[in-house]
DNA sequence: TCACGTCAAGCAGAT
DNA sequence: ATCTGCTTGACGTGA
């Protein structure tokens, strides 16, 4: 078991996310945001390596506008050590990182220019992953994507469209359940016809499920990764109490973290922990976690 | 230096 | 019809 969190490190004084407006794009301002992101990922791998976050979810503004018309400028090439550099480190310290890419990329959409349009923002992440000579186990995650008034039809667009793209795309792509309109199940339907794997994420499944046991989600997701997608991937997060229902808790809560632990022990899988306090948590899950023999920190 | 309106993009659900 | 939230605040103009 690994545990991490996403994009952001609040301890550092460096981000990797940093971005600009896209009326003020140049390729000078891209080229120096990307280098302070590229640099920034550096140091928070290095603190991540120090305190034995194994996991970690790359920002998807580390190239900002990276597949936007706008940006013609071959970062790819400009980037290409710094990129390997990065890679080398994940691997000489058995990290894993993943990508998920945010809430515009609709592979499923009736609108086929935001089809397209995701095919490309899909595109980039894999390809720094692939910049950075990561095998199959850094995954980009998303979700199914739109209902449009009737789930089982777009859930089956989206198994038809997966089934298009590029292998480039197809071998790093996961899915995930979301709080509103695809459960695990719908997930696990459309793993059925594709193959992609499912990450679970367990708030999203606290609010929307089809009355599966803890156990019986896990005995679902779980087989949906095969050898080369690496160990299969868990959302944990708790909900912040009095908040709209969704919305991540500001730190972590111990007690119940644990209580997760004890429920799953029986299965092996990587954790992200999407807590607002980001590093601080993942710190303490580890601590937790240490007490549990699956933990390899 | 700071306040605050706006920021590439889609969709669903609430207001 | 308009606003809010998503993984989430930060950019950048104007005073």
């Amino acid at each position: 078991m690994r545990i991490g969190y996403p994009c952001i490190n609040r301890t550092l004084e460096c981000r990797s996310n940093r971005t600009f407006r896209l009326k003020s794009y140049s390729d000078e301002r891209l080229k120096e945001t990307v280098k302070n992101n590229l640099d920034c990922l550096s140091k928070i791998l290095e603190f991540n390596a120090e305190n034995n976050v194994l996991f970690f979810r790359i920002t998807s503004d580390l190239v900002p506008f990276a597949s936007h018309p706008v940006c013609r400028f071959p970062w790819q090439s400009h980037f290409e050590e710094k990129f390997k550099d990065v890679g080398d480190f994940v691997k000489s310290q058995g990290m894993r990182v993943s990508t998920h890419p945010g809430q515009y990329t609709v592979l499923n959409s009736r609108d086929m220019g935001v089809f397209e349009r995701s095919v490309g923002e899909l595109f980039y992440h894999c390809e720094v992953l692939d910049l950075m000579g990561l095998d199959l186990s850094a995954k980009v995650q998303i979700h199914v994507g739109g209902v449009y008034k009737d789930r089982e039809l777009s859930r089956e667009r989206f198994a038809e469209r997966f089934c298009k793209l590029d292998d480039l795309i197809k071998r790093r792509l996961v899915i995930e359940n979301d709080e509103k309109s695809y459960s695990l199940e719908d997930c696990l339907w459309v793993s059925d016809q594709t193959g992609v794997p499912v990450v679970f994420d367990l708030l999203h499944h606290r609010l929307k499920n089809n009355g599966e046991s803890l156990k019986e989600a896990f005995e679902g997701f779980i087989p949906t990764w095969k050898e080369r997608d690496g160990t299969p991937i868990v959302d944990y997060s708790t909900q912040d109490m009095g908040k709209r229902p969704g919305k991540h808790a500001e730190s972590i809560d111990p007690l119940d973290f644990q209580e997760f632990l004890e429920a799953t022990r029986q299965f092996d899988f990587d954790v992200m922990m999407e807590i607002k306090d980001k590093e601080r948590s993942a710190l303490r899950a580890i601590e937790l976690a240490s007490e549990n023999v699956r933990f390899r920190g």
